[in-house]
DNA sequence: TAATAGTAAGTGACTACTCACTCACCTTTG
DNA sequence: CAAAGGTGAGTGAGTAGTCACTTACTATTA
């Protein structure tokens, strides 16, 4: 007589999906080596073997999970749409706002953060493609805007590259690192956007001074 | 007849610190638990068994790393020296170039990375402290200048915040992830002080605006 | 409908290997 | 000689990945 307990049958698809968030979580808090099969299989409520039955090796299901891509191009219609309308506030609080998937965030950041400093290929397709497209966009669009004679003239892609920068920091120090900053993600974003803009657009009154003067 | 070739002696000091250097740049590299204690110690060019002669754990050799004290107070009392004489630029300036341990910050700033990604206590040292003083200082040295009527009203906090976030940025991406962006580092600098500062100074024309518009 | 055959889902036990850490012993130096 | 510097050869505790096997379910056939 048998009396061992299995778990209920699941679809291939749903175990798929199941055994990838709970990796990514895992992955995400510990990184590559600290996670191990075990623990995935654990917190995916399966059998350690199973896990190797739907992906041949733990690196192919960390490879798996940030090969799900995301939806850049619905972010960046969002933002040609209101960049129509020159809402400089509604492009700069778009991309501040762009999260890589919605609903995991922080996961997504923490993973991606691991795999760059562990040097695996899988940050290459952020960083080497992805991430660009908002320097270039965003440095596109503050180019237009010198042109137009709205911005100060300074260097677009450095522009960019300032205000993704200041975003960047506070979301990883609010959302990855989880310093306490008292104030919510929500303002600090509007005060940032309101920041940089009061350095780009132009009063008219003030003549823009060139880039370098610090020797 | 015993012919086997063994290390120089060498002082306890010495060999403590070269394994310091060996491991902070593995640790740094590959993560805590990538890196293993053969490998430090075929980099410090000592046998595995002589490592734990030094350092009981694998993890006391970790903490011991981050444990040299980074020499803040100098940079703090350079920025005093600066910010006497009310030279914003000068102020900003060094604060954008400060580094954990001079000579070896990229490695530093990896190793803080991983430490804060892996939970360990290590990277609190930083973030929770030192890390600070960087925001209480400038934020201190804002707040003054728009007393002084020199920079618009804002909140210095997130001014200052705004600012170290464009460095941090710049730098991870820079020294850290290595990704190729064209200018150098003092360029870069020297145009976010720049933007940043014709977005902070007050030119009395235009009127600071609330920080908060967008719902 | 009931027996049979086929198959995907699922598992415990195992293997080959790696890891941090230990120990008995050797060598150099004062 | 005694103390300190130094090591090769381990060891037990994991770890990824395999394998032979069971179970739950479905389709086919008589």
């Amino acid at each position: 007589m048998n009396t061992t307990r299995r778990a209920p049958r699941a679809s291939s698809h749903d175990r798929q999906a199941s055994l990838i968030s709970a990796a990514a979580a895992l992955f995400a808090a510990k990184g590559f080596k600290g996670t191990t099969t075990k623990e995935i299989a654990r917190a995916a409520g399966i059998s350690e073997a199973l896990v190797f039955k739907y992906f041949p090796t733990k690196r192919a299901l960390y490879t798996a999970i940030l090969a799900e891509k995301a939806p850049l191009s619905e972010l960046l219609s969002a933002v040609e749409h209101v960049a129509r309308k020159r809402d400089d506030h509604g492009v700069f609080t778009l991309i501040a706002g762009y999260r890589i998937r919605p609903g995991a965030d922080p996961t997504m950041l923490r993973l991606l953060l691991f795999s760059a400093l562990e040097g695996h290929e899988l940050a290459d397709m952020f960083f080497g493609k992805q991430h660009r497209v908002f320097y270039d966009y965003l440095a596109g669009y503050i180019q237009t805007r010198i042109e137009e004679g709205a911005f100060r003239k300074t260097d677009p892609l450095l522009a960019a590259r300032a205000f993704i920068g200041m975003v960047v920091h506070h979301r990883l120090l609010h959302e990855i690192f989880e310093v306490p900053l008292h104030c919510s993600h929500q303002d600090i974003v509007a005060t940032y956007v309101e920041l940089f803009l009061n350095g780009l657009t132009c009063p008219a009154t003030s003549k823009p001074r060139g880039p370098s003067r610090v020797r």
